[in-house]
This record gives C-alpha cells, structure tokens and sequence, in this order.
DNA sequence: CGATATAGTCAAGCGCGTTGACCATCTCAT
DNA sequence: ATGAGATGGTCAACGCGCTTGACTATATCG
C-alpha cells in the first residue's frame, strides 16, 4: 500500500460544503412549505426588517450590492408578499420597506428549520461542539473584520 | 431591562461569512502573485487535475454543473495557460484535460497561502481548534452525505 | 448490426448582479 | 433664502456564469 498521510482538506472546501449543505437542506424543507418561493437572499432582508422598516438604500448597504440590485429584490419580494413599500415619513424621495406578516411567518419557519439542522449536526458530533463551531467562527471573522460582525454579501 | 438572550447568529451566516473571508483575502494575496488572473473555481478544477488528467464530463460532474459551463470553463483556463487539452487516448469523442506546469504553480502558491491564513485562525483561537473545526465540519458534511465528502459546487 | 448512451460543441436564454444616466428631494454653507 | 451638491429611487443596457435544447461524432452492447 503507497498510502500518503491523508492531506487535511482545505478548510475553505469544508466551509463550503457545510454552507451549501445547510442552504439546500433549508430549502428543500421549505419546498414544502407555503414559502417555496423565497430564495436564499430573502431571508437576510426579512431578518434585517424584522426590528424595524428599512430604505432601499439601507438595504442595498446591508446586502453589499447596488440600490438597483436591491430595489429589483425588493420588487420580488414585495410582489410575493413578504415586504411592503410605504411612503417615507419625512423624507419624500425614500420609501419605506417593511416586512409583512407573511414575511415574519417565513423568519419563524425558517428558525425552526435551522434549529432542527442545528440539532442534526450536534448528534452527529455533540451539543458543545457545535456551540464552539459557531463561537469559534464568530470570533474568527469578527477578528477579521475589526471585532465587527461584517455586511452578509451571500456568496459570489 | 427587557434584553432577549442574545440569539445566536445562524451557522449560515457564520459558514458563509467565514467562507467568503478565506476565498476574499486568498484572491486578494492570488492578486500580488503572477496568477492574479484566477478564478475561484480554477481551484477545485486543478486539485482534480493534480492527480491525473480527466474529461470534460468528469470535470462536469465533479463541479456538479452542465458539460456546456464546464466546457466554457475549460476553453478559460486553457486560454491562461493552466491545463491543456489533448485527444483522448482510447476514446475518439473524448478530449483529455491535463494540468499544466503553471497550473501546478498555482497550486503550491495557493497551499501556501491557505496554510497562512489558517495559521491566522489559529492565532485567534487556537491550533487545536482549528483542527476540531475542520474535523467536525468534514465529519457532518460526510455524514450527511452517505460517508463521502460530495462533489465541490463552490457556491450558490 | 443497429439501438442507445456518451463526449463535446453551438446557440439562446435566464438569474442576478453590474454601470450609466436620470429625476426628485433633501441638506448645508454661504 | 438660495443654489451646489449629496442622496433615494428608477429605468435601461449589458456582463458573467450558469441553464436548457439541439446537434454531431463516436462507443458500447444486446
């Protein structure tokens, strides 16, 4: 047998494949949901409103891409009915984005299904451990990003 | 006071967060070498060359996209020099796609720089941690998986 | 041998982002 | 108070990376 010592996998694969795992699993059990539509990014925009109504322009920032590329999202998502546009309060030109109640039911279904992952990964290695994963690259990238939890930018 | 527990940050978040961390600060140190031109993909693609060659639907197959996108890709990395096409020695359809010597040299440069990199994390947490990470990552990605690591499809 | 599968390519289209140009409105220094 | 510039939003055109669909050439196997 010529066999090599086991190269370590690169960590960014894994990283990878565990995101893509999550992601896909989250939407397959959302295909079976009445949310079947909603697609990655709405989640992000979704959790952002939750606390209180945004700008397009807020939003743009917060995902890191254009206001056009946002407002395009927001017109998806608003005719799904998971978002609203309302006047701005004092500002004429700017418009309120504001989740809806379907939108916050998706933030609750969408919970549930990460806590039932979340418990599918700690039986596959322990409760702890999974904690200190999420500890662990929480600290990594806060470091990284001078102790900020950086804007999501989904992939690329 | 009416704090909520602090709620964890989605593993997504955190996976996706840390991914992009790695593959952002890789290409920007890929920029100061004479492979600035590398995709994020090119990646994968040369780790399954390094081997021994392969066929454009192998190629397909293990980035889990169309024989077309693999092709595209392919005519890409050929044009930088990175692999390089040739007939097929047993099979008059198929064309053999080798890794170059400069596909090589990116490669170790790419090695090199994730062994710094993870030399960072560590840093902030620590060795063993790090090691964990990768460990239990591997672990529930295969487990989820039938026991094999599945094929790359880097993102979404 | 012929039916069917497979390797590869071309072409068109789609999703999701971009750049560029533009208008309406707000802000602030003068 | 006003005018220059910044900001919120939209429309239009286009790019990148992928898709589906259609096609040719060659392999494989009953």
């Amino acid at each position: 047998m010529k066999r090599e010592p086991a190269p370590s996998i690169p960590l960014a694969r894994l990283l990878a494949l565990a995101y893509r795992q999550l992601i896909d699993d989250l939407h397959v059990r959302l295909a079976t949901t009445p949310y079947a539509e909603v697609r990655p990014t709405f989640g992000y925009v979704l959790l952002a409103l939750r606390e209180h109504p945004a700008t397009g322009a807020d939003i743009a920032l917060l995902l890191g891409v254009t206001k056009q590329a946002a407002s395009k999202l927001i017109d998806t998502m608003e005719h799904g009915g998971y978002l609203q546009r309302q006047p701005h309060q004092n500002d004429a030109r700017a418009k309120t984005v504001a989740i809806t109640a379907k939108g916050r039911k998706v933030l609750v279904t969408v919970e549930s299904i990460y806590r039932d992952l979340e418990a599918e990964w700690a039986r596959v290695t322990s409760r702890p451990r999974v904690e200190s994963l999420r500890a662990d690259l929480q600290k990594i990238v806060q470091v990284a990003n001078g102790g900020q939890l950086p804007t999501v930018r989904p992939t690329r």
